[in-house]
DNA sequence: GTCTATAGCTGGATAGAC
DNA sequence: GTCTATCCAGCTATAGAC
């Protein structure tokens, strides 16, 4: 279950380090992630990296992995909840998670084992969504062949990943309208948003 | 009007590094595009990166241009045929730029002269896609309240490149309905796709 | 225009001291 | 566990020959 190798070590440093990780890769790109420049973001040395990761691409995959792994965590709370679409679409819709997000697809592009890690989780995540939100919208009626289940996470999904990248390049023509309709369309299934009780 | 400096030189040579520093990014990430690398691939001299385009944020700056170039005609053609819907749908929804386009997101994240061009570009584009639509959704008799041309526009655009993206990672789960909805969407106020007569 | 050569960096990974 | 020191590779950009 290890990303690749690496030795257990100390989870505060390794943890230190993902953090920094994480941080360099959303503030400046994946490419500006280097072993000496998170190692010193993260208050340690550089030779650490290979010591808890193997290698930077095992550092990539670990991270890949703990964000996943809260990802999904939070999804089953969001599906779960009184109002699984409000619940859902404020998940995806947040916007710490889409920059590093584009990075990991970004960098996935030219590295195989990121590539593939990616494609597990997102097959996972999808199925997770889709087994849970078939239900929901049975529930409140919905015609599954008039709007199946699947168009409607795919739906929420890009429009919300779309606008979040253009608002990152404060580009924003159109994103009002288009949330509000969206909204609309969670309101009629599911009504008024309520507050979390959390 | 040149993207930064550089010299005129050869339209040819330029032209050969152009493809190869597409071909590259496209391959293998922006980051293996570099200016060796690249030479290589157009079979001259790195050197000629440096003369051409002064630097290696001018060359991207140059690839992207001449990109946003061919795509803004492209667009064009599609609005103004006698089906626009089917024709923007067939334009975004195709995969040769869709890499392209993901690599320079990603680049722009930490190359601020690129994120720059890219904002400019996708305003003047999101520009030219709101006036042509507007005008043909209400041609077709769409209530703009109901179904504004922003939300059909910022739909159709992030459902196209979400599905391509997650089609990159092998990842296809709910596409066929999807693209079955949308196609059926176009097909209610278009009618059925004509193949162009080009 | 295109090349060679090179200066000057920065990177990943590892050996070995502590 | 964490460090220093180091090897070697790769990068950008430029000077100058042809």
């Amino acid at each position: 279950m290890p990303a690749r190798k690496g030795n257990p070590g100390d989870p505060t440093t390794r943890n230190a380090l993902l953090d920094a990780a994480q941080h360099v890769m959303c503030t400046e790109g994946y490419a500006a992630a280097t072993t000496r420049r998170v190692a010193s973001e993260a208050g340690v040395n550089s030779a650490l990296v290979s010591y808890y990761f193997g290698s930077l691409d095992g550092m990539f995959i670990a991270l890949f992995r703990r964000g996943a792994e809260r990802s999904f965590e939070r999804l089953g709370q969001a599906l779960g909840s009184p109002q699984p679409l409000w619940g859902f679409w404020d998940l995806i819709h947040d916007r710490s998670n889409s920059t590093s997000t584009m990075e990991f697809i970004a960098l996935a592009n030219h590295r195989e084992v990121i590539r593939d890690e990616i494609a597990d989780y997102s097959r996972r995540f999808r199925r997770a969504q889709l087994d849970s939100l078939t239900q929901v919208l049975q529930r409140y009626g919905v015609d599954p062949d008039e709007l199946p289940a699947s168009v409607v996470i795919l739906g929420l999904s890009s429009l919300s990943r779309f606008m979040l990248i253009e608002e990152a390049f404060g580009v924003d023509v159109g994103h009002k309208e288009t949330e509000a309709k969206v909204e609309d369309f969670i309101r009629r299934l599911e009504g008024e948003r309520c507050p979390s009780p959390t």
